[in-house]
DNA sequence: CATTCAAATATTTTCGAAAATGTCTGTATA
DNA sequence: TATACAGACATTTTCGAAAATATTTGAATG
């Protein structure tokens, strides 16, 4: 744990607000925001729009604005303010790229390490998210921000006795960015749902055998699945942007 | 440019304080006092202290501090404030291996894309930056905080044609951490100032006859023989503080 | 009608005080 | 002597007002 980000926890506790750790709870609820698209890609960020919506001060605010732009998730011009940062399509292959490449290294890395801690977290955290990804489609619908977060959980704990504390980290940002592209895929992925309950199980089942060469490559088919998903629906939207 | 870290400008004024950007100014100063071991590793960052040292807000500090958070200069703990962050052999390894597989990548990406202003601006910065190292060392030395400057500048033309923002946006991240284990080796480095000098040369040259692999062998050897001088000096501080 | 300039408005950026939180010291008790 | 607790102190964290900056509006000029 390096103290710098643990957006885990603090995003189950969205109603009530507590009197400490105002900043951190509200960067996670603007992240989450712009993942969602609540805030459109390109859209200015005001501040007094903000605070009213989170109700929390200016300086708050900007530390978790300025945060997030460190992050990607928003960009900082000047004197200008905060925008939300645009997506694209050459975007989208890049960071796919990156994060199976880094996802790859990482669960090698991690099957070479891990103890029997690091197994039995997997099974847990993999238990958690099939409760989800076994209910019939409007239960995961329901459910499908705690799905985003057991989805994370779960891929984290794959790579988690990984050694590279880097390697891990710069894994974590591709995976969030990732997740702001995953979204358009949420309504649409019809019988899909059940493929990944088995990629899932299986991605599982390769990384307790300690086979490193099958779990990296149904890792990397898994995600390139997505991505293409979220390709399939993002290019039509974005010659349609053009053309109108 | 995306907005989000330019610290070329900034970094040059250093005496006199405008009245605009107090804040991106103190960031930048307060990473170089960083990586210069001004503030020592794992010392507390006090805010008190701070403020009166970069005569600045404490709201401001803050923003700066929490910026070279996710940049990885700092660690930040839920309540009890920043520290700087820790040094370790195992993170110099770590860093210069991802490093250098992003150069690398990089550098071939750019070869593949780079027009003529790219050209330009290689032999462009190349000149500026022989122009210290070509100097006696006495000469070095006083110029050394302009010398990190033109060196960053120098590696950052070679790969500024490459397309992805993603890669050059992390490439630059772990350069970043390299300056603080370069730093080491500022006062050691007798005769291997003529070499540097030989090296970077070597890297423009192949770099503009558009030899990818020669570019990044140049490149990567270049890299992991100043890691493998910072280690060497590195190491022995480190047993000698378990043993003290 | 197009342009330029200046006032008015909107927005960001900075700052230090006040609230919340954590840390330390000394005393009482077992 | 060791432990628990309360109070005093130190530090962080949050907030909104004030200063600085950018943007728009509208009138005057060519």
């Amino acid at each position: 744990m390096d103290g710098v980000s643990k957006s885990g926890d603090a995003a189950r506790r969205t109603a009530q607000k507590t009197h400490a750790a105002a900043g951190r709870d509200v960067q996670t609820r603007l992240r989450s925001d712009i993942v969602s698209s609540e805030f459109a890609p390109e859209a200015r960020l005001k501040f007094a729009e903000l605070t009213r919506r989170y109700d929390v001060g200016i300086g708050t605010l900007r530390e978790a604005l300025s945060q997030l732009a460190s992050e990607g998730f928003v960009t900082l011009e000047a004197g200008k303010g905060f925008k939300v940062a645009p997506v694209s399509a050459e975007e989208l292959v890049e960071i796919t790229d990156l994060f199976i490449s880094f996802e790859r290294q990482a669960v090698r890395e991690a099957i070479k390490h891990g103890d029997e801690d690091w197994e039995a977290n997997i099974v847990a955290v993999h238990h958690r998210l099939s409760l989800i990804e076994g209910l019939p489609w409007e239960g995961r619908m329901q459910r499908h921000a705690e799905w985003v977060q057991r989805h994370r959980e779960f891929h984290e704990s794959l790579v988690a006795a990984c050694p590279g504390h880097w390697l891990l980290r710069l894994r974590s940002m591709m995976f969030d960015q990732l997740d702001r592209y995953r979204f358009v895929t949420k309504n649409s992925s019809g019988t899909a749902g059940r493929q990944k309950f088995e990629e899932h199980r299986k991605m599982m089942e390769a990384t307790l055998a300690r086979d490193g060469d099958l779990a990296a490559q149904l890792i990397e088919d898994h995600i390139r699945d997505t991505s293409d998903r979220a390709m399939k629906i993002l290019l039509p939207a974005e010659s349609e942007r053009a053309a109108g």
